[in-house]
DNA sequence: CTGTTAGCGCTTTCAC
DNA sequence: GTGAAAGCGCTAACAG
């Protein structure tokens, strides 16, 4: 005979303690207006019975949940699940979950993500990347603080109050131009996504900056863009095009996963690296260090961003004024062996 | 000026339509009692305003949210990253939402995720693979439905009701010592997590019983307890043996990041891979096919795991019996060059 | 310091 | 087919 377990809320420690759902409410919320006694009375029984309160009632009341979303397109890249790691946690230390949507870089995921937070009342999202930047002009986003890390907000007419954090991307593709001109590079490729998203494009421009700089031009037909930021797009394409005898001295990828499948395509075709090619990567995820040829690559300060994203929102939600609207972190380059 | 919005309730679309609240309910959750012409009123109401039921006070209502919970021990980890996307996916498709809780592989966090997920009053919870076996005979575990994916379930004396699904890890640990032995190896080391996990136990085990069928013995010196699963334990342990002069000719490592790091240690040493020594990992992570030397593993079933774990709790939370208590996965040995 | 009370937005009897 | 009304567990006035 299984003892039927009746779940104990505030009423019930209210009926055990002999004192209103009211007090119980306060000494739970240490809203002060009891006494010592009472609280001690209250407190043992909410321990004795391991009350803990409905965060739904909780919710539903105040309006507003003890969480926050957190929109990812991937996470199962080490980068992106490195963020909702640390946004986690600096979250749970200051006393709320989190909600992480995987969007698959789907645009359609994202917006009925966008709603499933909104009717949860999530107190603040973080939107990490995404899709490219117009999706959101066909929809309003959520009325509560959003932030955009690792990408620049949309530009709609409703709502400019968005604040952004992201790494320096311009400076990041300048990094690895000169880094790879440096050593000798003159006839450079770029590895990049498809989409016209910021964080790309500025790494591109940033790149082209750097080797312009030496005079040295990146050609259109050595600009790859691809239709995703994995390892096997890149290995599709650069082994194409080394079939069709297309190479290049060097090669940037905005991305390490595209930098990997890159130089697994290169040593497939028997190039050395760094002897007869040079690869350049962007993260510095783990696996950077430990493939093929140690990537040399451009690095995110994701902890500095994260625990920067959890404060501001904090501040807000505290009702603290955020003046500042975008944030930029530097990017440093992290020399190994392909570079 | 900013003109403010008042969020839309039931309230607003029964006002706006003329129909009452309780109707306008019936219309959202298909439970009929309306007319067609109601129905089309109602939703075009819904349409225009762009409602969106309050999930929190459904969820109060009805006593159960329309999510579950997930709690996984590092989702920076490749392997977990995988299984909490196919989880989520496949949920997401049945409506409902997931909770995901990164334990960092601390019990005590474990613990008050528990509790924030049985404050959020969710449908089931997925439990990934966490601390040692004893964790759980402290504290009940909320009253819902718990699957333990990838460990088995804790035989506390209050539930004996988990359900369980895993890879056949004793099998797993039997295909890479068949692969070492096969590939003449008699000088083995076993590299693993040193909690006293099932899943690596049973690996353990797995791996001694095929040595032991061609009377290779597995010396207790060359098991390597990690007090962690990640690369830089593994570098630093066999780099310290191999320092010592302590090596083998073959090494299997309970997890492909382990095996990654006793890789790197021993390219390090100048020992040559596979042809001084064999390695072989467990997961078949996508770094895994990208390291130094591309790695032998042991395969998991993450996808049919994880959509098979879905399937039961929608079974169970639609009322479906269900019977099994356990669920086996056979691994698959991948064959690359390491060993 | 403490208790009473009115909802938060929704689902669900129960009448009609 | 439809509506009125109760109440999920909690917080926040308000009154004492």
């Amino acid at each position: 005979m299984q003892a039927v377990k009746k779940p104990v809320s505030i009423t019930t420690i209210s009926k055990m303690t002999g004192v209103s759902i009211a007090t119980v409410s306060r000494v739970i919320n240490n809203n002060g207006r009891f006494s010592k006694r009472t609280r001690d009375i209250v407190q043992s029984a909410i321990c004795e019975n391991g009350y803990v309160p409905n965060a739904l009632a909780r919710g539903l009341r105040k309006k507003r949940m003890q969480n926050i979303g957190i929109i990812v397109p991937d996470i199962t890249n080490e980068f992106f699940a490195n963020i909702t790691r640390y946004i986690q946690k600096a979250l749970f230390e200051a006393d709320y979950s989190t909600l992480i949507y995987d969007t698959d870089e789907n645009a359609d995921l994202e917006l009925r993500h966008l709603q499933n937070l909104a009717a949860q009342n999530v107190s603040a999202i973080i939107f990490i990347a995404g899709g490219g930047e117009d999706h959101y002009k066909n929809y309003e986003l959520p009325p509560v603080p959003i932030i955009f890390l690792d990408r620049k907000p949309p530009d709609t007419s409703s709502r400019k109050d968005y604040i952004s954090i992201h790494t320096d991307n311009y400076k990041g593709g300048y990094l690895a131009g000169t880094a790879l001109k440096e050593s000798g590079c003159n006839n450079p490729a770029l590895v990049m996504d498809k989409r016209q998203i910021h964080t790309q494009l500025d790494r591109l421009h940033g790149f082209e900056k750097a080797l312009s700089e030496s005079r040295i031009k990146l050609k259109s037909s050595a600009i790859y863009k691809m239709p995703s930021i994995d390892c096997n797009t890149a290995y599709t394409a650069i082994s194409g095009a080394l079939a069709k005898g297309k190479s290049y001295d060097s090669y940037f990828c905005t991305t390490d996963w595209l930098a990997i499948g890159a130089m697994t395509a290169l040593l497939e075709h028997n190039i050395l690296i760094p002897g007869q090619a040079r690869i350049v990567g962007f993260d510095n995820i783990s696996t950077a260090n430990h493939c093929r040829v140690p990537l040399t690559t451009i690095h995110q300060d994701i902890k500095g961003m994260s625990n920067l994203a959890v404060k501001i929102i904090l501040d807000i939600l505290n009702g603290k004024e955020v003046k500042e609207k975008e944030f930029v972190f530097e990017p440093v380059l992290v020399k190994r062996q392909s570079a």
